[in-house]
DNA sequence: AGCAAGACTGTGAACGCTAACAACGCTTAG
DNA sequence: CTAAGCGTTGTTAGCGTTCACAGTCTTGCT
């Protein structure tokens, strides 16, 4: 009782101390070593209980030299696809017994990449997984430090990192081979931003689906993927005659063109069909229901998290992979053969 | 040349050995200590440069006993409330060289919250911000362990963490209020589940507004939050006679509650007017475009993070602060007088 | 010239943990 | 009866930083 209580939290040796044994017991007892004797064990464990003692893992991470925490690299986390897919990356993550330090980026350039992959690994980050949907991200990937496993995801494939997305080209092309079939003679195209890659592949697949069919390519309009941005393609897509199939290139644009083509007067799917993309929750309760393409955002994490940890457990391989996730399709009410 | 190139990344003695100096000159170097002579500076720098080195956060932290670094415990990060005040959080700890880790948990309990705050102390987190909209994650709060600087965002006042939130009970009110003055008898209301602080505080605005008025307070309908359970709720209420103003606990409830309207041939505003919660990007798109409680969750997680920094650069006085950040009303067009 | 004050730099010891090895006591076989 | 073997524990040395202190080398002044 001569000492005065510590100020600072309890560490290993004062758990040793308190238990009467050294500190390499009670690493021993924390980390499960086989060669405790149970009665030691249990006068460690109660001692720890006792103190409340929490082991230091910043300690723990420099001594072993690697922390069990994946690093995710990610760009506005407020974007319901990204929120979906770093959702997803921290489920898994958990449930493999490891953490997850995020670094959400407001722009995202190479340098921005570059430095927040160096601030992980500072962290001594066991990996990392880089949410890249756009071009500019992508391609930050190409020169990533060595020697630090990755994946990315949401994005498209450069370098030789591994990559795991939906794939974005069949979607498109299942919704506007979909309207084609309904008898449409051509379909319209309001895309996402240029640099966006998910952007381009539905663009890609939706002139895919096109050209199989021989039909003509309108002008695709592009929009932000706001509902503001798809208000404005809407409106002008309602006064451009001979339109009757619209595929916007996500939900919450598609609410904005049929905004603006219910302020025209023009019904849904009456006169124009439209289609979007992404599912989001509201999708099925718009007016009418919103035909679209899921994505499953949360697998895409998951299965990030799950090639970041084979890369970690058998290093060397590290093949190029690419793991595709497909999209499904759902039919609801905004889709009718043309007037 | 006799040494082999280290099959580690360089670490401080490796540069200090490049530039000639001690391992302490580098550290300074890199803290920006004064008292480093300008030539023997840009000679380190450029050992620094040349062996690509990066300093070990880790030891960094180790040894300094605080790490830089931000902890938040967040609750299914996908939300959109959620998820926005998780990017003002990541914003403002980045512009105030802050960094983040991140726990999600999944279920929200007492244990979890634990679990996570013990998790980060152990990362030696220099703060925490809890995410704690329910009031379970807000009891969670009273148990915390001492010593490390916390406030609570988004959640209710429990224990004397520090809490910053929107003003539920006032938004709550003034939309009740704004369809009273439009001259409705009385206002129905869907809320939120039961555990949420925010669906109490806004069953508590609504109730107030009617009891100012003097008017009876039907029996609220529950929902989740989801659109399904808004839509049940419409479903219902568009059957009930006499209704003829519902405030609904969040937008998404609101769409689908618009959605059944739709269905059973209930004109909004013209037969029923409709005030929602949130003001989601979506929200002013829906047909008829919504009225609703703007919150600023960016406002709400920025907030948290000045109010934890005061705490951090100023201890003792952990006093029970209460930050509220005002709603404002979005007036568009789902309110009218009643038929 | 002499000497203190200041600028600059180096040395050793933490920080709290794990890894590697050494040492101890007890059993068991030769 | 002793040596080997095993289970169990303790000791020492890192992991890569920063901190406290002790030096050394300039200056500028008397």
């Amino acid at each position: 009782m001569g000492a005065t209580p510590a100020r600072h939290p309890p560490v290993m040796a004062d758990v040793a101390r308190a238990a009467g044994v050294s500190h390499q017991t009670v690493s021993r007892v924390l980390n499960d070593h086989p060669n405790v004797r149970p009665e030691t064990r249990t006068r460690v464990l109660a001692a720890i209980e006792r103190l409340g003692y929490r082991r230091n893992l910043l300690a723990r991470a420099l001594a072993t030299r690697h922390s069990r925490t994946l690093g995710v690299v990610s760009f506005d986390t407020a974007l319901y696809g990204p929120a979906g897919t770093v959702y997803g990356i921290e489920q898994a993550a958990r449930e493999a017994g490891y953490f997850v330090s995020i670094v959400s980026l407001r722009t995202i350039d190479r340098e921005g990449v570059r430095d927040a992959i160096d601030y992980l690994a500072g962290q001594s980050v066991d990996g990392v997984v880089v949410v890249a949907p756009q071009r500019s991200a992508a391609s930050a990937l190409a020169d990533l430090p060595a020697g630090i496993p990755a994946v990315a995801v949401e994005g498209g494939h450069e370098g030789d990192v591994p990559v795991v997305s939906v794939d974005q080209v069949a979607g498109a092309r299942q919704a506007t081979a979909h309207l084609l079939a309904l008898g449409h003679e051509t379909v319209w195209h309001v895309s996402g931003p240029a640099d966006w890659l998910e952007a381009e592949g539905r663009v890609e697949g939706w002139r895919a689906a096109l050209a199989e069919a021989g039909r003509p390519a309108p002008e695709p309009l592009v929009g932000d993927w706001s509902p503001r941005s798809g208000y404005e393609a809407g409106r002008s897509l309602a006064r451009t005659p001979g339109v009757s199939a619209v595929f916007v290139a996500n939900d919450q644009m598609a609410l904005g063109v049929l905004r603006a083509f219910t302020e025209e007067g023009v019904r849904v799917p009456g006169r124009i069909s439209l289609v979007g993309f992404d599912d989001i929750p509201e999708a099925a309760y718009f007016s009418p229901p919103l035909t679209t393409v899921r994505q499953d955002f949360a697998a895409v994490g998951r299965n990030g998290i799950r090639l970041l940890l084979r890369m970690i457990e058998a290093p060397g391989q590290t093949a190029g992979e690419r793991l595709v996730v497909p999209p499904s399709f759902v039919v609801r009410a905004s889709t009718a053969p043309p007037p």
